[in-house]
DNA sequence: ATGTTTTTGTTGATTTTTGTTGATTTCAGG
DNA sequence: CCTGAAATCAACAAAAATCAACAAAAACAT
């Protein structure tokens, strides 16, 4: 028995999948010493092997809903579960669409007496379950792509009900230009959130940091001073300057 | 087995349905890769396949917020399959709120291009993730009961939209008085849907003809002559004077 | 310190998977 | 029934993953 073999055991139950390279990667040995460690922990079946990848067999653990149509989704969790040190029984709040809202909404399954406005059906559906909660759907006709809405409507009832909180995401986040989104009508929606709430939450895993092969290009409004930024790593120096004045929660 | 195969798997059960380029982009791969992946996947029977897209083939889950609520679900499962038979790619129709309507949203998913108004938000949110499918969500303050709205502009939109089939349902099917529900506001629903629509389904599983503890006492809209009554055990004698001038349908 | 055993990395041949191209089929709309 | 667009399929070449064998390194016992 090697001494790698209780890491790679744990490492794949935990993430579920990951190719032999990059365990080689992860536990700095090649790529060959992974095969042969792991030769015979797939005759004992104690976790299977595709070509290409390690899967784990143990029973999927809870998969929720989007899961794995999110990539990140650990760190969408983390940022989620953080939301709750912010948003108290009672608070009232806006929430946009994508997927990182989409944890947020069930993360906050666990608060009471909410107020929500949102132009995201799944996150409508999802907390309006809640007892105590008091939902509003903001829009008519639903995108397919996303289940959310952007018409007329919409904006009427976002800007008809103030609230504390606007829960924002963007899909990248560029050094010089800042938060960025694909569309203009999620701008026009972020815009209208943070114009009627009290705070502003940004909520990007660090992956949005990164580069991205579909770049968008629409910049999101500004934040105020005193606003939140929820993200899953530490800010890297060169986007400090984007977050100076705002409060940076870095969830673990 | 690929490796892409759980991940597959668990997006088109999640969805219902997708396009085989949308997986691709989803996975970063070609689509030519996802259909090598796919075939023994719809050859083991996991997943079904139609020209253009990969629909879930797992009978209609439940529901998550109602599983425990709803009793008789193997009744309203067979029920929402049963519907599919009426209700053909591209139709329009207009759905109401109740554990029997989520079901047969869940049935809905294998169904494309359909035209949807509803004042649930689980079915909006359900169906609106359907590629091709056109949903419009009724109404803006949600009920924590069931996530469902009734305020006016609920009204307004189901009287704008005219569709095909009009999904109904009913709490209790009285011997004299016919299909009841709780509250005035689900009968002015049921109503306005009802008159803009060309056919009426009425769903009830025959747990609705028996007797029950909380007595609803409010009459549903007549149903026209040739309207469908959708329900999984023959109809009994004594109710037959109901749903004489109906369309019988009783799902297996 | 020396020889032996075990583990590890490297190399190149072999197998499997993947993307591309172009032909073929299916479907919606005239 | 025909037509154009989209989806599918077949086949081949390129890329990636795997395996076997050998040499280097590390661990061990004497």
């Amino acid at each position: 028995m090697s001494k790698y073999e209780i890491q790679i055991r744990e490492i794949v139950n935990m993430q579920g999948s990951i190719t032999v390279l990059e365990l080689a990667r992860a536990l700095s040995v090649s790529d060959q010493t992974i095969r042969r460690v792991v030769r015979p922990l797939v005759e004992r079946g104690e976790i299977a092997k595709v070509h290409g990848a390690l899967v784990s067999n143990r029973s999927p653990i809870d998969p929720p809903f989007m899961s794995r149509m999110s990539q990140n989704k650990a760190a969408k969790i983390a940022i989620a579960r953080s939301l709750l040190d912010l948003i108290k029984d009672g608070d009232r709040i806006a929430i946009d669409t994508g997927s990182t809202s989409a944890f947020a909404a069930q993360a906050l399954r666990e608060r009471r007496y909410l107020t929500v406005v949102t132009n995201s059906a799944f996150v409508a559906s999802t907390l309006s379950m809640i007892p105590g909660n008091n939902v509003s759907m903001a829009g008519t006709q639903l995108r397919h792509h996303d289940g959310a809405s952007f018409d007329r409507s919409a904006f009427e009832i976002i800007e008809r009900i103030h609230v504390d909180y606007a829960l924002l995401s963007a899909s990248l986040v560029d050094e010089r230009k800042g938060f960025l989104v694909h569309e203009q009508c999620e701008v026009d929606m972020a815009t209208a959130m943070l114009e009627n709430s009290s705070k502003t939450i940004m909520a990007v895993d660090h992956s949005k940091f990164l580069p991205q092969n579909r770049k968008p290009s629409l910049k999101q409004p500004e934040l105020k001073p005193g606003d939140y930024l929820l993200t899953d790593k530490p800010v890297l120096r060169q986007f400090q300057h984007l977050t100076s004045s705002l409060d940076v929660i870095v969830a673990e």
